[in-house]
RNA sequence: GGAGAGGUGGCAGAGUGGUCUAUUGCGCGGGUUUGCUAAACCCGUGGGCUUGUAAAGGCUCCGCAGGUUCAAAUCCUGUCCUCUCCGCCA
């Protein structure tokens, strides 16, 4: 969520802000409630102050009649209060929902405009796509071949969007997991696996709404939890209704976890293989900072994924996304796209973001700066150190060799165990 | 899953319906004393919202959400969490 203040101070900065995103909302009514509420809400501490007099009034009075007269008197003041509370609520009720759906401001410098404008590239990201002399294959052929990921199985199990990792494969998705892991330890960062599952109410801090038609998130019956789609929800979650002293700050976390997606509206789009599925494990990096410092920390994170990606040797480019494509509670976001053969297309490998303080405001994340009167808003940052599936497709379509076999990234080999997948 | 106990400020721990202010100790900040340190003593010590240029006020918060009452940390209901015991289990 943005700042109250802020939005009615910046009425038009934010309308053009949501604009820019291609999200409808209505600030001006979002002002009017707020005026009202206000209204409203000083009516009602007035009333608890008489309130507050009154019962004072009957603690020290003496007299029985003297009492009975303020008893009365508390009465009214009671059926006020009650009415009056009636009608901020409903008020607050409506600017609530308002202002959870005003999303946060974007970077100055993000690239404005809608979906197809985003793939603004970087010069620095650009990496040089390998030649082949043979027709390469893509995942699912090679993995069929060398028999590393079971689909039919996978849908038998739990339907479509689903597989069993096989053979080497595992190895591989094992591989992966140390190799990312080490080196954000290496970067100060606390690896944590996390719970699978959250409580919706943290969900709704983040940022994902747990129901809903266009949910992307599996909700558990009977209970007020979800499966996670990122363990950006369980990371972000640790510190919620907390308060951390400045001189903590910047904390670096990594999380592994598995992630679930019902992809709902993904069907036919580009999903074959394990491209686009229901559950995959990814190691994520998450950070709380100063509000100074969120900037450089949404650098230091885009410069660990160059890192992990180029360990790999996975050439890919980076995505300066789009004001229409961010997510609501996104600054400012980059995409790294690594190469995939199979698709002779880009696909998208990492995503790191800044929100600012907007998960914090909702999660009610803060620090207290020695010195300083009162607390401030946190800021979070998320990025991708690895998500298995996608690295997988890139991993075995970029080191497929014209004899149907595929070579281990060299970085991996020393966690596999051998250099080489072949039947 | 069953039975019981509990959740109060940075921490410990009182407070079972009303004295206008949630005891007290520790910790923390400042001060006095002191050759330095310590001790002792004195003063001050939470968050949020809000009025005000400020000084200074007001409202709110005792896990969370409701309820009863003129009045709730205290009584009632629900819920979450922690601990102990029992059962089950990788």
């Amino acid at each position: 969520m943005l700042d109250r203040k802020f939005i009615l101070d910046n009425a038009e900065l934010v309308k053009k802000n949501c604009s820019d995103r291609g999200v409808v909302v209505d600030v001006d009514r979002f002002t009017t409630l707020e005026s009202l509420r206000k209204e409203k809400q000083q009516h009602l501490e007035d009333l608890n102050r008489r309130a507050n007099d009154i019962s004072k009034q009957i603690g020290k009075s003496k007299s029985p009649d003297e009492k009975l007269k303020f008893v009365e008197e508390g009465r009214d003041v009671r059926e006020m209060t009650t009415a009056t509370k009636c009608e901020l609520d409903e008020i607050s009720d409506e600017s609530d929902k308002i202002h959870r759906a005003i999303p946060n401001m974007a970077h100055p410098n993000a690239p404005i405009g809608a979906d197809d404008q985003a793939n603004l590239e970087f010069a620095l990201g650009k990496t040089e796509i390998p030649k082949f002399d043979f027709e390469p294959k893509d995942h699912v052929e090679i993995a069929e071949k060398l028999d590393l990921i079971d689909f039919d199985g996978g849908a038998r199990v739990a339907g479509s969007g689903f597989y069993f990792l096989k053979n080497e494969a595992v190895l591989l998705e094992i591989a992966l997991q140390r190799y990312a892991v080490e080196l954000l330890m290496k970067s100060g960062f606390t690896p944590m696996t996390t719970p699978d599952l959250a409580r919706n109410e943290v969900l709704q801090g983040i940022g994902f709404n747990p129901r809903g038609n266009e949910t992307q998130i599996y909700s558990v019956e009977n209970s007020d939890l979800s499966l996670i789609a990122t363990a950006e929800i369980t990371l972000g979650g640790l510190l919620a209704n907390k308060t951390v002293d400045a001189e903590e700050l910047p904390l670096r976390f990594c999380g592994i976890s598995h992630c679930f997606r019902t992809e709902a509206g993904a069907a036919g789009r580009a999903s074959r293989g394990i491209y686009r599925v229901h559950q995959f494990t990814k190691i994520e990096m998450f950070a709380f900072t100063l509000p100074e410092q969120s900037d450089a920390m949404h650098q230091e994170l885009l410069q660990i994924e160059c890192q992990v990606f180029d360990g790999l040797g996975i050439p890919y480019r980076i995505v300066d996304t789009a004001t229409g494509d961010l997510g609501a509670p996104a600054y400012r976001k980059y995409d790294l796209e690594g190469w995939m053969p199979g698709r002779n297309a880009y696909g998208e490998v990492t995503s790191t973001s800044n929100c600012t303080d907007y998960q914090a405001r909702r999660l009610n994340a803060r620090y207290k700066a020695k010195g300083e009167k009162g607390t401030r808003f946190l800021h979070t940052l998320n990025g991708t150190a690895i998500a298995i599936s996608r690295a997988l497709v890139a991993i075995l379509e970029l080191y497929q060799q014209a004899d149907g076999s595929v070579k281990i990234p060299s970085a991996l080999q020393k966690y596999v165990g051998f250099d080489k997948i072949s039947r």
